[in-house]
DNA sequence: TAGATTGTTAATCGATTAACAATC
DNA sequence: TAGATTGTTAATCGATTAACAATC
């Protein structure tokens, strides 16, 4: 039933997480049941879009009804792969480090911190929540032992190549890339990229250029 | 010589800020001019889509001699108005609030942090840096007194909504939104969001579906 | 059954890539 | 000048939207 997931596009993989993100704001609505029609109104998508990219993970609708809100958030979780936990490492105790270590939704969404490292003596050793602040030097060895599935990267542009060449010696499985640089892996390992500046100067551009569209009398 | 920008499409624009980084490097390297086939090589776009791109804003190349790095660098930094200062706000003092208050880089790039806001009693007269936590209800005044661009949403999700309501009846000229809610603000408002959970998400989806697709050894 | 709505094919739209004349 | 490389048009590719038969 469920297609050859190769040929899945970016688009597409890239809305089932607002997929699965409306569908839990029903549920907690208790709406039971919803048309393409229907969610097209609160998601903003195409009802064609919407049915279009459901049809590439298989047939979750029933003509003359639509789709049940309930099976539909569950297949959706199950397809992202959130139907189990990833144990993941932050290398990175910086600010940006600690807030993640501290945001606990992630956790909540199966994805569990197990360690923190740095590099800066003065922070090895200590701990945020529950999650000890370790060497750096030990990253390597901490992923084989301790079955680490992701690596969230943390620290500034210049350090994250060679964090990312540990974690891949480590045999991490996919990096969760907060530094503002584009990471050379090997083709088995998956980065995902946070690059905030982008999307602060994406701001920025569209400020510019495209403000006061609509507000003539500005 | 610049098309009109209304028909600039997103994708171009999101890499736009990719073009001003690399570009930045190359600079750093001395290496004073680039030709869309060199530049295609360290950037990963294609050199047509990198000629595409840039024409969209005017002829910033020579025939037979490539693109001046230092000059390209800086006619992208202006279209992406980063040739201006911002003034900004910080809405949640949370550790994702703090850890963007203390980002120097944001400031550097010119969006300088002037307030942050709380509903919580006890983050109120903080300081982050030099930057005072003020109390939210007093967040529309602040905004129209000292001529905020852009407010920066660190809350929860639940909060975000109201939050914005008052940021846009300050008159807020841009949001940069880190909760995960999408915002229904006026059209004059330009959005920009940070979805970490989808981000996550993604990640997740491509770890599940897209492993070991080159490894067939393990 | 009749009405509603999906699953899916076909049509359209937009973005990327290729090609090449212009020109430095 | 000859070689290189852009700017730009044309061709291709892929993603979105429209349409409708299938069917609950």
């Amino acid at each position: 039933m469920e297609k050859d997931s190769t040929k899945i596009s970016m688009a597409v993989i890239r809305r089932l997480p607002k997929y699965h993100r409306y569908l839990k704001d029903l549920l907690d609505k208790n709406i039971t049941r919803i048309s393409s029609k229907e969610l097209s109104r609160v998601i903003g998508f195409t009802a064609s879009q919407i049915r279009q990219d459901l049809n590439n993970f298989g047939g979750f609708g029933q003509q003359g009804y639509g789709y049940n809100v309930d099976a539909l958030y569950y297949e959706i979780g199950k397809i992202l792969g959130l139907d189990r936990t990833y144990r993941t490492i932050i290398v990175g105790a910086g600010n940006l480090g600690q807030a993640i270590a501290n945001y606990t939704n992630f956790e909540k969404a199966g994805f569990v911190p197990k360690a923190m490292f740095d590099m800066n003596p003065k922070l090895i050793g200590l701990k945020i929540r529950d999650i000890e602040i370790k060497d750096i030097d030990t990253v390597e060895e901490y992923i084989k032992e301790n079955n680490i599935d992701i690596g969230i990267i943390c620290t500034p542009g210049p350090q994250a190549q060679s964090v990312a060449d540990r974690l891949v010696k480590g045999k991490i499985k996919g990096i969760w890339n907060f530094a503002p640089v584009d990471l050379k892996v090997p083709a088995h390992v998956v980065v995902e990229n946070v690059h905030l500046s982008e999307s602060l100067f994406t701001l920025s551009f569209l400020l510019k250029h495209c403000q006061n569209e609509s507000s003539g009398t500005l």
